[in-house]
DNA sequence: ATGATATTGAAAATCATTTTCAATTATAAA
DNA sequence: TTTATAATTGAAAATGATTTTCAATATCAT
């Protein structure tokens, strides 16, 4: 879906195209699920098998700095990665299938005001992930 | 503070005192920041010098176990622990000295039924984190 | 005091991630 | 096109964190 679009801002920052990054981009802008480096390695050298982890890594890297992916932080480990949300998102993450929907954080300012008026705080930024099950699991 | 109930708990779980759980112990539960195995480790060695990083692991592990501490989750890296809240509250971090402040979250629950209602998510937990910076440090 | 068994630290093993490096490849310039 | 250059690559080695193994030791119920 958004691969062409994701490509083209890798080149319009001064990056190449190159087979890996097309097979590594591909698997990470369809996904609905967050996917570890090592998922990625495995679903993208279907299409490119000469990829190696360690282009993985570097190119998961770059698209992070892009602001392409985000890190998902869940109780088995933390470096699962999704694509990121427009804006200030949150993330929704379904127990049973992975899936992982985004959602607008807006609504909360009011509460994290009243948290900082209480603990004194002066409140920069905000982490928030929901779980549960989605509508197909539930 | 805590150190002497924590100490009981274990006890009361069938774990035996040690001098190396002693010290482990003390470190986490006076510390007002989120620290490493290898922080405990390291402060834990003034008192017991003997100590293992093994132990370190190991004891955490069952803190965590009983509730009586939680993993604290940073752009840095998610194996820092802190002191745990009582029931289900949240964590404020200083991006400057690193002080942790426990908060309750009840206010977002009507926050969260209504990403619920909208994204037809079943919501069972939440997972919410405020950076800023504190009373003192601002 | 004694014995069963949990706990220990050291060393080795494992696993994820990063660094190094020489070969390859994309791209801009000729 | 061809060429030059600099980015990119994968393999292997290095690193760093965590876990496992194991024999020695220490705790605690008896």
């Amino acid at each position: 879906m958004a691969t062409k679009s994701w490509l083209t801002q890798l080149q319009d920052n001064g990056y190449r195209l190159t087979g890996a990054r097309r097979a590594i981009v591909e698997i990470i802008a369809d996904s609905r699920r967050a996917l570890t480096p090592v998922e990625v390695y495995d679903a993208a050298r279907d299409q490119y098998p000469a990829l190696g982890l360690v282009t993985v890594y570097r190119t998961l890297e770059k698209l992070e700095e892009l602001g392409l992916i985000q890190r998902v932080h869940q109780p088995k480990g933390c470096q699962a990665f999704i694509t990121a949300g427009k804006g200030h998102q949150h993330l929704l993450l379904c127990n049973k299938c992975g899936r992982t929907t985004l959602f607008d954080g807006d609504d909360i300012d009011q509460f994290i005001k009243s948290v900082a008026k209480k603990t004194g705080y002066r409140i920069t930024e905000h982490w928030l992930q929901l779980f549960g099950l989605c509508e197909d699991c539930k």
